[in-house]
DNA sequence: AGAGTCGGCTAATAGCATTAGCTTCTCTGC
DNA sequence: GCAGAGAAGCTAATGCTATTAGCCGACTCT
């Protein structure tokens, strides 16, 4: 009875690659014992089961999110701050959609759907929060209050603008990867649209704030 | 042995109450069959399985959001056509959240992640294609162009205009049934900001094309 | 009333996760 | 170099899911 050498990490690096061709959704104890070359309850001496395994899978995605993101932020930008703000969340949204559709699955394991309700799932709510905090830190530069006062006509704050940067981002990449898209139009030049669209917004709420 | 008076449709709306509660995920046979006090097989007398309930229930939350949509875009606006559109994509942009909101279920069942690549769902597609449609009307008397021309700068069209509002709604609706925003600051608030930025986008994008 | 269809049932199969308990490998300490 | 301990694999069994096959009672129509 040979060895197979697994690991908690070997064993999450290959649900990853389980998640990559099934997706999320799809991923299996089954499917990652048969990678592993091991029965299915074998994998129970590396893992607490299944939602374990889910959980560990989306640390590791929302960690490396945050790493393609931290890598496009911390790129030098010139000239007034608008427009560094502007370069830089536009180098942002095009990063995520950009690993949303190179990796399909580990986007979805990103998201909260399966975790933001699960009370062991801490570390993966610090970590999403980091992500949350690059753009913030790209949107600084337009100088946005960091949060609004009470009342319905309140100006943009900057949790307001960091919000729509990530509804719009997210949910253009969602509908595209459902094939909500039914026009043949190009996908790519809508996305840079709605960029613009997004970024002309922001300076012209903040002047009107 | 009673008989329980079944049908096609009957089994839809029970499988719409499981939804309610479970989510469109959560959609089991094991549970319809348990709120129609009948053995699970019986219900393949009414539908094809699993896969084909769940296309019944997209297709009839779909018919019903598009309702929906269509009740709020129905209402007759005054004043000029921008502000006409303006009124309008906000309220139908609220309608979807209300929508979202009241029944998460029925509001992933309508996202095309479960169908759209499903070859036996054209019937859903279609009911789908209206209710983008409705969107599509509501934003026309901005004067879009329908369509755009190639090239990476061509001007806002209207499939990119479509295209932003859903992207903006969707994304923020679902970050919010997700728990991903995290801050307890007012997400209504955030909403409307959100939508105050993207009609002044439009107004920006419009003017300088 | 009788025939046929329809709508329920039980039984059986197969894929999934999970737990229990056994075996064997490997490493460490003497 | 070997003994023991613990780690890492295994099989077997349970329970949940969907699905198919085949049975039988009940309604309907003539």
């Amino acid at each position: 009875m040979p060895r197979a050498g697994l690991s908690r990490a070997a064993v999450v690096t290959l649900a990853l690659e389980v998640v990559d061709t099934e997706g999320f959704a799809g991923l299996t104890l089954a499917a990652v014992a048969a990678r592993a070359g091991v029965a299915v309850p074998s994998l129970y001496k590396h893992v607490g089961g299944l939602p374990d395994l889910r959980r560990a899978v989306a640390l590791r995605c929302v960690e490396e999110f945050t790493a393609q993101l931290r890598t496009v932020a911390t790129t030098e930008r010139t000239g007034p701050p608008d427009e560094r703000a502007a370069q830089s969340v536009r180098a942002l949204a095009r990063a995520v959609r950009a690993f949303a559709l190179a990796h399909p699955g580990r986007y979805a394991a990103v998201q909260g759907g399966a975790w933001a309700h699960d009370p062991g799932a801490s570390e993966i709510h610090e970590a999403a929060g980091r992500s949350v905090a690059v753009i913030a830190k790209a949107l600084e530069p337009l100088g946005l209050a960091p949060r609004s006062g009470a009342g319905a006509t309140a100006p943009l704050s900057e949790v307001d603008a960091v919000r729509t940067v990530r509804a719009l981002v997210h949910g253009f990449v969602m509908l595209e990867l459902d094939g909500g898209f039914g026009l043949p139009d190009d996908v790519e030049r809508s996305f840079e649209r709605a960029l613009d669209l997004m970024i002309a917004g922001f300076l012209a709420l903040r002047a009107e704030g």
